[in-house]
DNA sequence: AGCCAGGCTCTCG
DNA sequence: CGAGAGCATGGC
């Protein structure tokens, strides 16, 4: 049962790196799944769910599928090619960098890194509301939550996973149960006007890679709820888009300040300027930057896992 | 116990 | 314009 393919690896690509750096270091991110050196995530396609994992075995990714479908095994290909970010160029950043020191050592543990990416730009905008204001702990706890209950379960090798929710889930689910998840009133309303957008197919992929870093952040922020570090979010996880510096991200600023500026607090505006520097590869630094944080926060034992009892 | 978290809206001067 | 309050809740 099941079927597999082999894909060729991009160089230079760290597997174990960037599935750790989707999964906050943990194994688990809400439809990510990282075990025994293997991703898992259950992929929406159509009306159905396509139960898909991925391995580096020597110069390839392998990528599993459970069926038997031809079709669902190029899809999985395709979009594990692109969740994992197979398309960046590194050597164009890692060139960029020459002789800043700071990002030089953090990507020096980071080499291979890729910025990896939502399934959906559905997925990624509720992760984005989910995580305003919010520490990213909470946030992920949070949206751990709204998986496991509102998530469509699959089996994989044994293992228990969820696809993200769908928006008529979300949308079913109604704004008291929703509130249970522990989303503010402002949240339950924008995600779930989050959720009737994208059945009504205002949130297709296409329709937004047709337009400019800035056209998306245009049309996204006429929406109630979605400010322009949450249309950010959208265009770094969801798009893909290779220049994008949330210069307001608040933990974003902190981690600049800390590596250049000797932990002086510094203003949206300094970040958005400072950040030129990394032109046109702003989105890899920003990944580079948060994975710093992530890994930092994981190694100090913040944020530790669940108590047993 | 407070206070702050990978924002955003709304209100008021 | 800018400043300030409120939101939810986990962790320090």
């Amino acid at each position: 049962m099941g079927r597999s393919a082999r894909l060729p690896l991009p160089d230079p690509f760290d597997f174990h790196l960037t599935v750790s750096h989707q999964t906050y270091f943990r194994g688990r991110a809400g439809a990510d799944l990282y075990e025994d050196g293997v991703y898992y995530r259950a992929l929406r396609r159509d009306a159905g769910v396509v139960v898909a994992s991925a391995r580096a075995d020597g110069d390839a990714l392998e990528v599993r599928v459970a069926g038997d479908g031809e079709e669902d095994l190029r899809f999985a290909c395709e979009t594990m090619a692109w969740l994992l970010a197979f398309d960046v160029d590194l050597g164009g950043f890692y060139a960029l960098l020459g002789d800043d020191v700071a990002l030089s050592d953090a990507v020096g543990r980071l080499r291979g890194l890729r910025p990896p990416r939502a399934e959906s730009v559905f997925e990624a905008l509720v992760i984005a509301i989910l995580g305003q204001q919010i520490s990213a702990n909470v946030a992920r706890v949070i949206r751990e939550g709204l998986v496991a209950t509102y998530g469509t379960p699959v089996e994989a090798d044994g293992r228990l996973l969820n696809a993200f929710p769908s928006p008529e889930s979300l949308l079913a689910a109604g704004p008291d149960a929703l509130r249970a998840q522990k989303l503010s009133a402002r949240k339950v309303e924008y995600v779930q006007d989050a959720a009737r957008r994208a059945l009504d197919g205002e949130l297709d992929i296409a329709r937004f890679q047709a337009m400019e870093d800035e056209e998306v952040v245009a049309e996204l922020t006429k929406v109630r709820g979605i400010g322009r570090w949450t249309a950010e979010w959208v265009l770094l996880r969801a798009l893909g888009r290779a220049d994008v510096f949330p210069a307001g991200d608040l933990a974003l600023r902190r981690v600049v300040s800390e590596l250049y500026f000797g932990g002086a607090s510094i203003t949206e505006a300094d970040l958005a300027a400072f950040g030129r520097r990394w032109q046109p590869y702003r989105g890899l630094a920003t990944t580079y930057l948060f994975s710093f944080l992530r890994q930092r926060r994981v190694a100090q034992g913040g944020a530790a896992p669940a108590q047993p009892g």
